[in-house]
DNA sequence: CGCTTAGTTGAACGGAGTCAATCCGCGTGG
DNA sequence: CCACGCGGATTGACTCCGTTCAACTAAGCG
């Protein structure tokens, strides 16, 4: 029995039981493949579904009037990408792929049943989105205060931590898959100045980058220079209800 | 019979049963006051419950190293706060009320447990949530993408146009009581770049201000001009699992 | 009536954008 | 095997929006 992103995922924060495990791998049939560059939804266009992420980056952004583009975020394995759009029946932000990715699609009523079928998944999807909506809150944090320096280190130790808690990143390098322009989308800076900011990084000594792989020599002291709190750890779940056959409905 | 606020509010979106109307009058019944100006929660305290708005406008915002704070979201009637920080033990947040409020007092085990009495409702909760994140999304985009000058225009667009869904707000004025300070604060701007902002805005004949009281003289020109999207409409509900008892866990 | 807080305005500075040239790695085709 | 072309990275010069610093005014309040 292969193991699941989303139960992976999931598992982490919660004993799963037999039955919410089956559920979880019942939504992971549909599997598609898309390679790196791969437009999967549009902004605008019609969403039915919902894609767990089985490998590899993707990121949503949308896209200004002035044809100038803003990353909202990114998605790595076990993630549940286009819940921003759940809200409506068009994409509220373009799905890409960043790298070659495999994604499983669901249904939206599939996973409208999860919340009846298993309430306390339902629950737990409610804080994961919770603790995303404060993980985009540093980023307009970062985005509104920081200078070019500050938000880049910011990225780079906000993508490493997810990375290490979702991937089994064990040192201190990894992969950033992006152009300067896509990270520049993503912090609010031109390319030109990601450029210089990356520069400046490296001049630190904190930061190496060999193309397109970072490292981080010192993630303590570069989390201390620029005042990072990592939000990727632990949940809460005391507050679930209790898992098992959900209580009638009394009158 | 009194009309609760969330009840209100999710009202918007679903025809409820009584059964659901029912369980969300139970969760307003500790009912508190602040004045304006009081903190509610602040930022790494301890957090228990969550807050349904009775009444009254508040805030949430993070304090940077160097003291300079960041305002991510404003509350009104019907709006459920510190959802934020129910991911974790400690709130992400400072929760500070702006106008004088009522707030209605949730433990989270009660927030927890209506999602097993009713997942359809909790269901709900998560499309409401994706939204607020879209929005924070948006948000993002403006501070990262647009100068002063847009970025004030669309939050007063945004204010207003929450407000005229929340609240029975008729005309094209509405009250906006924050300081100049604070507006910057939300919308990543010095003061004094606010106050020349709004000057600025006033000089195109678009907006009136006469102290805190604003007003649009033309809304559909304004949104033309900053490319305003109001995402605050109606939300998809077609995915939602059905009412009714829940459906017992099969093996 | 002073004191404090918010709003307003001016001058100078600087971080980031703009524009533009150059470099580099890599795939493609001759 | 090498010339060519292309997208991305790099660097420099100049400009400008927004900050900083610093008055000064207006308004509320004890």
């Amino acid at each position: 029995m292969t193991v699941s992103p989303l139960e992976a995922r999931l598992a982490h924060h919660l004993d799963l039981t037999f039955a919410e495990r089956e559920a979880l791998r019942w939504l992971e049939r549909r599997e598609k493949s898309y390679a790196a560059g791969d437009v999967v939804v549009r902004e605008g266009a019609p969403v039915e579904c919902l894609y767990i992420v089985g490998s590899g980056w993707l990121h949503s952004s949308v896209t200004l009037r002035d044809g100038d583009r803003q990353i909202l975020r990114f998605y790595f394995i076990g993630d549940i990408t286009t819940t921003l759009s759940i809200a409506w029946h068009h994409s509220a932000a373009t799905l890409q792929a960043v790298s070659d990715t495999t994604l499983f699609e669901i249904p939206k009523e599939m996973f409208g049943d999860l919340f009846r079928r298993h309430p306390r998944l339902g629950a737990l999807m409610f804080a994961i989105s919770a603790s995303e909506q404060v993980s985009l809150g540093d980023r307009l944090t970062s985005v509104s205060k920081n200078d070019g320096f500050t938000r880049i280190a910011t990225l780079l130790l906000d993508v490493r931590s997810r990375l290490r808690v979702v991937d089994d990143l064990r040192g201190s390098s990894f992969e950033l898959p992006l152009t300067q322009k896509d990270i520049g989308d993503a912090v609010g800076l031109t390319k030109t100045h990601v450029n210089r900011s990356l520069k400046a990084l490296e001049a630190t000594g904190l930061v190496e980058r060999d193309g397109r792989v970072i490292r981080i020599t010192d993630i303590d002291r570069l989390a201390e220079l620029v005042d990072f709190r990592d939000r990727h750890g632990a949940i809460a779940t005391d507050w679930l209800p209790a898992v098992g056959a959900p209580a009638p409905v009394n009158a």
